[in-house]
Order: structure tokens, then sequence, then C-alpha cells
DNA sequence: CACTATACGGAGCAACGCTCCGGTTACGCA
DNA sequence: TGCGTAACCGGAGCGTTGCTCCGTATAGTG
């Protein structure tokens, strides 16, 4: 049986027993050092409080983007899932539109640095813009589409541009805000922008 | 009537020539440099290109907000300055709020970086966020109220925050823009988000 | 011309991202 | 059970950056 390769790896590649363990410890010490020192807490921090080379960190995540993306999965992959229900609930497309992006606004805002992290141009981050892009942009474009569809605001902004925006607008604000500038705010105020016709 | 374009030297102690020389060369080392590396360049790339040493950098603009500034303190002015032309010339106050944010973003624009630079934490740049605010948003303050006094916008927006929103939009956007985000749109939508009432 | 306050230059330190390779270990196989 | 090897690990080390420090050079003055 030549072809019998499959025999070799059941699931996907099962890796050595120490390499998964040191990849969820890994995964552990990233989640918490990003949420006291945002994504861009040194490389050797994260190695050390996994109690790991720096070999290691580079082995199982080549790039920065990777790690962060793998930490943030979970909570991207729900709210990408969330938009149908999103729109389900609410009496208005736009009004669905308005309360995901009030969760995007949310998710973004409780990670220090992310946003910012994610308009880097810098090599290293930009798997972890395509991710984000991929997720979340068709989420955001079926409530886009909707709303557009029912006549609710104007059609010359995509999804993409509008996600962009959000996360611009979202740059530099912590959780514990203590200026006046409230992200929410200003990215509702966008879209209340979005409910006007196109320009003159 | 001493004319405030040349507010330099007089008053204070005349300093050596040599000194007054290597600023100037620094400062047109920097201007060219920002241009092409964006307002993050190295600091050793600038002194070489200067011609001097990186202590003598240091010494002239003790941080990099302080070059920066320096740099571009004529445009900040004159953008500070027209704000109260674009009102007299506009039909209305909520347009000439809406011409000035843009050439606000045109400025933005056509600085690598620096609107990035502007909402940075890093203390250098502390300097130049107080700069940049302690000018325009005066000049800002002045059309949003003239707005509001003509009813024609919500009035729980200040200066501040529409600046701070207005940069944030055109972080990462550059002079050549190759993608479908267009920094001057989405401030343009946010200005029309302006002209609604407080939110429900 | 000599003297001193002033300015200059770049070596040096610390922090960081990332690579590279000798040593270690898990795991299949006999 | 014992062994051989592929997979994995760790951190020394390189290159780059921001910033400081101090011995040296010089402009301006009497």
């Amino acid at each position: 049986m030549p072809e019998v390769d499959a025999a070799l790896t059941p699931p996907p590649a099962r890796k050595r027993a120490d390499a998964r363990r040191n990849e969820q410890a890994l995964l552990a010490a990233a989640a918490a050092v990003f949420l006291t020192h945002g994504v861009d807490a040194p490389v050797r921090v994260i190695a050390a409080k996994a109690g790991v080379g720096m070999g290691t960190i580079y082995r199982h995540f080549p790039a920065r983007a990777d790690l962060v993306v793998a930490v943030y999965r979970h909570q991207v992959e729900a709210l990408a899932a969330a938009a149908p229900r999103f729109l389900a609930d609410a009496t208005t497309p736009s009004a669905a539109l308005a309360q995901w992006m009030d969760k995007f606004v949310d998710f973004l805002v409780t990670k220090h640095g992310l946003a910012g992290a994610l308009r880097s141009e810098d090599s290293g981050f930009q798997a972890l813009h395509a991710y984000f892009l991929d997720r979340l942009v068709p989420a955001c474009a079926s409530l886009l589409d909707a709303a557009v569809e029912a006549s609710e605001i104007r059609r010359d902004i995509d999804a993409l541009t509008l996600m962009h925006a959000a996360g611009n607008l979202c740059i530099g604000v912590e959780a514990g805000g203590e200026t006046s500038y409230n992200a929410h705010k200003m990215v509702g105020m966008l879209i209340a922008g979005l409910r006007q016709s196109p320009p003159a």
C-alpha cells in the first residue's frame, strides 16, 4: 500500500507531547502578558512567562501576528458568527449594523494596542490584518448590504472601508478611558453619517 | 511693529554661529528624511544627512517631538490661522468646518506616519501632541461653536474629540493611496454624522 | 593672542526583534 | 525493554534602534 501516508498522521499532524504542552503554555502566557503590557509586549517577556526559550516561541508562532491571532481567535469567530443574529433581532438593518459595530469596538477597546497593531505596516503584523479582514469583513458586509438593500444608508461605502475606519477610531483608546474621547460615540457618529445620501 | 513671523533670537541669548548653522542643517535634513522615511526615521539617519553627530541633534531637539514640531510649525500655524477665513468665506458654519477639516486631513495625509505619531503614548511624542492640540483645537473649536450656534450640528461633541477622531481616521494613510480607504471621505462622513440630533 | 564658555562628535549602553545551531527528548520500532 | 532518530528546545549572538556622556574642538571676547 503505497498511499498509506494518511495512516502516519490520522488527524492533521499530531505533534509531540512537549510541543503541544509548550504551545498551550505560550498561549496562556501571551494572553496574560497582552492584558498587562499590550500586544506589543517584548517577545522575551512572553517566552519567560511561559517558561520557554525564545526559539520555541518563534517555532510555534513564526510571526508575532500568529500568536495574536491564536489568542483572540475565539472572540473574533464569535463576533463574526453573531452578525446574523444581530440582523434578526434588531428592528432595522442599520440598527443591527450599529449594534454589531459597537461590539466590534468593545472588542478592540479592551485589547491594549490591538487596534494600533491592526493598522501597522509592519510585515510581522500582515497576517493579523489579513485574518481580521478575512473573518470580520464578510460579517460586516452582510449587515451593510442589508441596510443598503433597505435603502437606509448610502451605498458608496464598502465593508472593508467601514471596518478600517472604525478600527482607526479605536486606536489609542483603553478600556478605562480617562480622556473625553469615546470610541463608541465616534463610531456611532460615523454610522450616523452613513445615513445620508451620497455627497453632493 | 514686530511681525511675529520670525519669533527667534532677539530677546533670548544669542547662540554661537556654528550652533545656528547646525540647527538649520538639521531642520533641512529632517524635512527631507521625513518625506522619504516618515517621521519615525532613525535619528542616526537624520544626523548623518545633516552632517552632524548624534549629540548635536539631541542638544538642539531634546525629544523627537521638538524636531517634528520645528519642521511643521509653519504649516500648523497657517492652518490654525486660516480658520476665520473659512468661516467668512463658506456659506454656512458647518460647511466651513467641513472644509477646514479637509485641509487638516490634507496636511496629515501628506506626512508619513505623522497621524500615527500624534496618538503615540510614547513620552517623546508628548510634546508633539500638546503642540498640535494647543494650536489646532482652538481653531477647530471656533468653527465648531459657530456651527452649534447656528443649530446646524449636535452640541455634545467638543473640538478636541473631533480632532482626535479625525486624526485617527488619517492613520496609516499615505498620499498615494492605493487602497480603497479614503480618509477624506471618512472624515466627511463623520462630520455628516455630526448633523444629527444627539443619540436617542 | 590667549582664554573660556559653548558646542561638537561618536563611543557606549540598554532594549528589542529575530536567527541559528548544539544539545535534549519523546516516541516508534524491534 | 532498549535503541535510534526525527522533532523539539534553549539562549547566545547579530543587527538595529533610542539616548547619554564626556573628551575634544572652536567661536567669540578682551
